[in-house]
DNA sequence: ATTTGACATAGAGTTCACTCTAGGCTTTAT
DNA sequence: ATAAAGCCTAGAGTGAACTCTATGTCAAAT
């Protein structure tokens, strides 16, 4: 019942240290203490799957902290946090079109690469 | 003939700033000067264009500059950054597809967030 | 002739997201 | 009873990628 946040690092792969900042910059405001040690349940799992997403998806540690403000501060709020989640799935949905478009960019590059080459370096010219 | 800083600034939307620092930090080895000054030509804008690209999908500044050393160096190493950029190639549409399962998440937890919200925060339990 | 503007360098400062150290407490093992 | 392991906090340190400041040069405009 309640896990250590040595497991926690475990099964989310964060480490100790980076979910004890994450705890300190206030992304963590949900999670119990017994004695003065931090225990987490389920559901704080799914919290922090949930911080680790929108981390990797490029949320800055500041908004991710305002979104989970806004989810724990009253029912009146948490429309706010869904409306920031819908946000950001568009930021992302953006993202991934130009990260393709990068992608584009880099293989056409790679066939182009050696013509590049010659044009700037070659001691032909 | 030849494009100024501020010009290249503006067509590559990098700060006069970041040209400079990128140059420094040896991404840049191509670039002519006269008189002291850098006198940049279109083939260094599609260099440019290029390192940007590799910026933009996460590829580190030393990684970079690894990269640019190789095509400059002479034409037995241009097939080594060949390679890189093929490598990376397969590091960027990985990347596409962990943040499309990030997006995933994301959506699925718009749907469960106000069930989310109850099981942890709620009064009443 | 002087002022303005754009360029240059060296190096300091900033921000972000960790990452680690020092020092302390408490439970468990020997 | 002492040592080891794991937790805690406060705060210092790190590395990446800029971003800015101070100072200086030089060419063109007034």
């Amino acid at each position: 019942m309640g896990y250590t946040i040595s497991q926690v690092a475990e099964k989310t792969s964060l480490s100790v240290y980076t979910i004890r900042y994450y705890d300190k910059e206030g992304l963590l405001p949900f999670v119990d203490r017994e004695k003065g040690k931090r225990v987490f349940h389920d559901q704080d799992i799914e919290w922090i799957d949930l911080i680790c997403c929108l981390k990797n998806t490029g949320m800055p540690i500041k908004d991710i902290r305002t979104f989970i403000q806004y989810c724990t501060d009253n029912d009146a709020v948490v429309d706010k946090g869904l409306e920031i989640l819908i946000q950001h799935k568009h930021n992302v949905e953006q993202q991934i079109r130009d990260t393709q478009r990068s992608l584009e960019t880099i293989e056409y590059k790679i066939n182009h690469l050696p013509q590049m080459y010659k044009e700037k370096f070659s001691t032909h010219h």
